[in-house]
DNA sequence: CGAATTTGACCGGCGC
DNA sequence: GCGCCGGTCAAATTCG
């Protein structure tokens, strides 16, 4: 919990409030013009009547300026306050009520989310229908972004073979929990080794590069071919600080080879980058959800993955929920412990990952305790050039994390976090509708929206939109599930129109989340299928 | 020349 | 006990 709370945006350390340090920043340009200003006022005494107004007037625009600064900081540190009390009572509430569950302790969870344009009537790769995923609100699944939350927990079915099954799909998602140890020993991280139960972070992305750009530094250390899939698996570790127990495996989808498949695993024991914050605030929202939709103890946060699932995810999505519909499963190899949940992010378009998994798992493990979610992109060219910004591109604005997080964050630029609106207006109004019902009748959905939100209040107070951030914000924050759906339901309004007026400007596709490395590297491509 | 990557060796868990 | 497998190590190599 703690763990989880520090990933959260923080009132204090300007690292993890890239706003704040700008407004602090500007706050003080702004201060050193004031000072300035009387004996400017003197060198200019005597010249030209219209030089001395202009001059005048560009102080009282400063003034404006540093008021306007003023009031957005201390609202950032409101709504972040109030931000993580929010998300701490729902984490309590989530445990709280699993504790008296009856499931299970021990049941291995997947929480699925996946961001693709997957149709809910799609066909597996080997022809079979996807009958289990079809929504009953047919109508609001148009084959465009769709939002499906489905929150399942059954008990496990150890007998079923998930081993073939993960064999067959290739994608080969694990992380053994005895290596995990052993590594967290290493690293000093003493907490970990106590955790029965820890989660993973799994992103489905397209992705050129040879790894999505998540805003943290990397190294590698180790490339396997593992079995199931002949695409190598790479190993990283983070080396934004020494130490750092994070690890992340990068393979490409045997089946898709543009897909690429980023598991990650432990928690930054250091300020997280700039670049990174907004996307571990999300994870760890995700990994929250994950674990406290099990009976596992708040013990188990404190190892969860700290990866980060998009944090921007509402802009540009249309979502649509598929109530109940299916339980979708992202089963990991025949390895993977069962005490470990894993998250999978998918945000891949493609027909042939998300829905087709879920409905081979769905089928072949319908005793498996799940909660799925699956965001869907309309358009492929949502998925931007880097992964994990969070941050305006202003180059002179980016904190100094941001310039030494190597290769993998040159080139970041961050577009907007505005979508454009490529929706039409009934789209927006299925947005609307669906995510205020997903908010109202899921706290640990409204745990990952809200840390999404923290971060696009960051972006939103560049944009200076601050009925947009504040609205956001209390609608995020007041509901408690008890509250009218329309609460939700008026600020989705607001966000889409928000999101349609800066996205209209805009030219550069409307995902929000810089995922990718931009360039592709045909023979960094062939390195990886080296081994 | 230091840093990063590559890659074969090694280790431990797991299933048979 | 043995082999398979995933994950990690670390020396060699490459890169900037």
């Amino acid at each position: 919990m703690e763990v989880l709370l520090m990933k959260m945006p923080t009132p204090d350390p300007d690292i993890a409030q890239p706003n704040k340090t700008e407004v602090g920043r500007k706050l003080q340009q702004n201060a050193d013009l004031n000072s300035l200003s009387p004996s400017h006022e003197d060198l200019v005494n005597g010249k030209e009547e219209d030089e001395l107004e202009s001059a005048k007037a560009e102080m009282g625009e400063v003034k404006e300026e540093n008021e306007r600064l003023k009031k957005m900081l201390e609202k950032i540190q409101e709504n972040y306050k109030s931000l993580q009390l929010s998300f701490s009572e729902i984490l309590q509430q989530g445990a709280t009520k699993k504790s008296t569950s009856s499931l299970v302790s021990s049941e291995p969870e997947l929480v699925s989310l996946s961001l693709g344009r997957s149709t809910p009537m799609e066909s597996r790769k080997d022809g079979k229908p996807t009958s289990s995923i079809k929504s009953k609100d047919d109508p609001e699944i148009i084959p465009g972004l769709t939002l499906a939350l489905d929150s399942k927990s059954q008990l496990s079915s150890p007998g079923n073979s998930s081993e073939d099954q993960a064999k067959e799909d290739g994608t080969a998602e694990t992380w053994p929990p005895s290596k995990i140890q052993k590594t967290t020993t290493r690293n000093g991280d003493e907490d970990q080794q106590n955790h029965v139960k820890r989660s993973r972070v799994s992103v489905r992305a397209r992705c050129d590069a040879p790894t999505m750009n998540d805003g943290c530094q990397w190294r590698k250390y180790g490339q396997k071919i593992s079995k199931g899939n002949p695409c190598p698996r790479a190993y990283y570790r983070c080396t934004v600080a020494p130490g750092c127990p994070v690890r992340k495996q990068v393979q490409r989808c045997d089946e898709d080879m543009s897909i690429l498949i980023t598991t990650y695993e432990g928690n930054h024991n250091h300020p997280l980058p700039v670049s990174a914050t907004a996307m571990a605030s999300t994870t760890s929202a995700a990994a929250s959800m994950l674990l406290s939709g099990s009976s596992s103890s708040q013990q188990g946060l404190n190892s969860t993955a700290t990866t980060t699932l998009p944090t921007q995810l509402l802009n540009g999505f249309n979502f649509s929920l598929h109530e109940n519909s299916t339980k979708q499963f992202y089963l990991p190899n025949s390895t993977s412990s069962p005490l470990f949940p894993t998250i999978t992010l998918d945000l891949t378009s493609s027909p042939s990952s998300s829905s087709k998994y879920s409905n081979r798992f769905s089928t072949n493990f319908p005793s498996f305790p799940s909660t799925s979610l699956n965001f869907s992109a309309s358009e492929s060219s949502m998925l931007p050039a880097v992964w994990g910004n969070g941050y305006p591109g202003y180059g002179a604005q980016v904190p100094y994390y941001q310039t030494q997080t190597g290769k993998e964050s040159q080139n970041q630029i961050y577009e907007s976090f505005s979508g454009n609106n490529l929706q039409g207006e009934n789209s927006q109004q299925s947005l609307t509708e669906t995510l205020a019902k997903a908010i109202t009748s899921d706290p640990s959905f409204r745990s990952v929206i809200a840390a999404a939100i923290s971060s696009m209040v960051c972006s939103s107070a560049y944009q200076k939109d601050e009925k947009f951030d504040q609205n956001l914000m209390q609608a995020i924050i007041s509901q408690d599930g008890k509250d009218q759906p329309s609460f939700s339901s008026s600020y989705f309004n607001g966000l889409a129109s928000s999101t349609s007026q800066t996205g209209s400007s805009l030219l550069q596709p409307s995902f929000p989340f810089p995922i990718f490395n931009s360039a592709f590297k045909p023979a960094s491509d062939d390195k990886d299928h080296k081994n």
